[in-house]
DNA sequence: ATTATTCATCGTAATATTGCGATATATAAA
DNA sequence: TTTATATATCGCAATATTACGATGAATAAT
């Protein structure tokens, strides 16, 4: 069907997932790590850097925005993406959350 | 088009986009927290967890038995699931990797 | 040996994602 | 005003994902 059941889940699941889903992609990887380096905020210079038209990396960057992993303001004519560095500790938190300190007998 | 250009980026990158590609789905981060809230293994009560058939569960599970989250061995009858800490600190390191101790000027 | 239980896989239908060319919009420059 | 530059969005085609019933395989119980 390719419909995820989204009412099964709790709105904070719903989130977590979203934010990785948007994870899950090798270019926006690229981007955010690419805007990570930058000690200031990048535009459009990812087009030259990335494989992909500038159709799709604007569409990679709003997904990125839409979940709140990035920012971007305008600013003349081109637009400056920054990272939201608000939107990381819940990934570490996330992993945390899984993590066991007493190591489990099963699965060897 | 649909298809990822897995050639135009490092291994490295398309690692962690598989690794936040499994995550990025509502049923596996709960099957993942469903995991990590017991103690022991668990094996197929997931189907009784989640409003999913059988089949699409064993699809999750599988999923994230691909990308190394969690393992799974053959006791008896049913499968024992468990998580794998060893994959969680790629999550945690590329979440280090992005922030930036110096907070940036744009983007308010 | 037969039957029940547990889980994986196949096949299929529905929906989502990816990528790009073409086009639209908005600011800057001339 | 006209033109150039930068980015967003639309529409399409190709591929991927999701979900499930049905079926298969393997062990356990009778």
């Amino acid at each position: 069907m390719g419909l995820t059941k989204i009412d099964a889940y709790s709105s904070e699941t719903l989130h977590k997932a979203a934010i990785f889903k948007a994870l899950g992609h090798p270019a926006r990887i690229a981007i955010l790590e690419y805007i990570s380096k930058q000690t200031t905020c990048i535009c459009g210079e990812i087009v030259a850097e990335l494989p992909l038209s500038q159709a799709s990396i604007s569409r990679h960057l709003s997904e990125l925005k839409a979940v709140g992993l990035i920012k971007g303001t305008i600013a003349g004519t081109s637009v400056c993406y920054c990272l939201n560095q608000e939107s990381l500790p819940l990934i570490i938190q996330f992993s945390n959350q899984l993590h066991s300190p007493t190591p489990q007998t099963c699965c060897p």
